[in-house]
DNA sequence: GGTTTGTTATTTGTTGACAATTTTTCGGCT
DNA sequence: AGCCGAAAAATTGTCAACAAATAACAAACC
């Protein structure tokens, strides 16, 4: 009985019927990915952020009507936005038994980092491989702002995330291998869910973990530079799985505390 | 080419004006469990075999009042059916210009064995440090058979291929990883659309590649007994990647006949 | 008292109609 | 003749209501 979605509804109600702005009259059928999102897209975003948020918590039934009158709509987008959901990872769609926030089996997390772990050694391997030039270019920025972030300390742990999850999106669309990009993308954002549970603020990125980081993204380097695709993907894993150790075992200390002191 | 879909429409149709006629004044025993399918599910299976089947083209379009009347339903099932069809990769839908076939890059299918590949080595280094008693059992039958098939040659090129499909999906289940095994299985089946792919009657089991395979298991099964994950993962990998290299080549040169022979 | 059965209530599945948007077609203009 | 623009047709998006199925509840029975 916090905060009614109310309010919420009311700024999507008018924002709709006053924004709406002209769509670019193309007249070609290779129309580019538009630049309004459509209604269940905004509904699987913003419930998506309601989510992430604790806002629900797991297992927690998802009504169709309930949501759809506090959205202003009708059933029919945010039916559509739960199956948007469901692909992202965040509910779980039973035929006749509606919609549910997914639980999380804590396993399943190393389980994710491990699958995405090989999936970026073979998207290192390949892009490595694919040699394109522009590659090492768009790299150098956010490796170098790592390295200064893990030497300094003066960035955001958020925000290092980003930067690290920039670089790994890179690597992943260098490689030239569409399938793998999008299981790398899907993974990914259901991986970035599961750390961002709330009350779990907890500090991925010492600076014993950054200086560790840098060091694997400039060896990675190192290696596209010199064609090494093999070692590409050797250190592009290892350095996802030491990511994926150290962070498991943060969990488990941060787990075990309360416990100590009871 | 065999069934249309209008009799599936009238079977249909006739099912639900006779099993839904009058309200149940319902006594005893509730009415048969008619179809545990929902109707989107029936529908997106029934249409994801036309389209493998060739019915519809790559790229073409599918006009969801046109199938809404040719299965008798409203247009609202065949919206869900597309969801489904795209979570399966046989359909692509963009906002508002609707549902069309996915067009299939050759170099997808390379592409798509590659993450497999990686994937299922992964599997078969978690299976063996699972170790699960119940795995070594279970995979001695389909690798037997797989090594019998390569020495008699007396098993059909279909057949084979879903016994070493049922081999796999025993490793990714033993795993123990649930992300994996899912990706796994929706990987699996894009590839097999995209290799069943009409008039590509291509037989890739070959006595060779057969001996090849069944080594490659034999090799399995004894680093999996010997609790080596990584020889696991190796063989794994290796396994699947001599396959897409085996099929690669085999299609390149199939494809290189009919240019020939003109 | 516990279990089962019959009833009620809530929720999802489906439908047909309406609205917004896109694609097509046709007429006029440069 | 070719291109641009506007009306028309077609198609997807959304809505509100209905039907079916599940879940919750109450009463009766053993």
């Amino acid at each position: 009985m916090d905060d009614q979605p109310a309010d919420k509804a009311d700024a999507r109600a008018a924002a709709r019927s006053s924004g709406a702005p002209a769509v670019s009259p193309a007249a070609t059928e290779g129309t580019p990915p538009i630049c309004s999102l459509t209604l269940p897209q905004q509904i699987a975003d913003h419930l998506g952020h309601r989510i992430m948020n604790g806002d629900y918590a797991p297992g927690a039934r998802l009504k169709e009507e309930e949501l759809a009158e506090s959205y202003a709509v009708s059933r029919g987008p945010v039916r559509e936005a739960f199956r948007l959901l469901e692909r992202r990872g965040f509910v779980e769609i039973v035929p006749r038994h509606g919609a549910r926030v997914r639980e999380f089996d804590p396993a399943d997390l190393a389980s994710l980092f491990s699958v995405r772990a090989v999936l970026l050694g073979l998207a290192a391997r390949q892009a490595t491989e694919q040699a394109n030039p522009q590659l090492l270019p768009l790299l150098a920025e956010p490796v170098a702002r790592l390295r200064q972030s893990a030497e300094r300390m003066d960035i955001a742990p958020r925000e290092h995330a980003r930067i690290a999850g920039e670089a790994q999106h890179l690597i992943a669309r260098f490689s030239g291998n569409k399938p793998l990009l999008r299981t790398i993308e899907e993974l990914t954002s259901r991986a970035l869910w599961r750390m961002a549970w709330r009350d779990t603020p907890l500090d991925f990125t010492t600076r014993a973990r950054r200086q560790a980081s840098a060091k694997y993204w400039t060896d990675l380097v190192k290696a596209i530079k010199a064609g090494d695709a093999a070692q590409a993907e050797h250190v592009a894993r290892s350095l996802q799985d030491a990511s994926r150790d150290h962070m498991i075992a943060a969990m488990a200390a941060h787990r075990a505390m309360p416990v100590a002191a009871d």
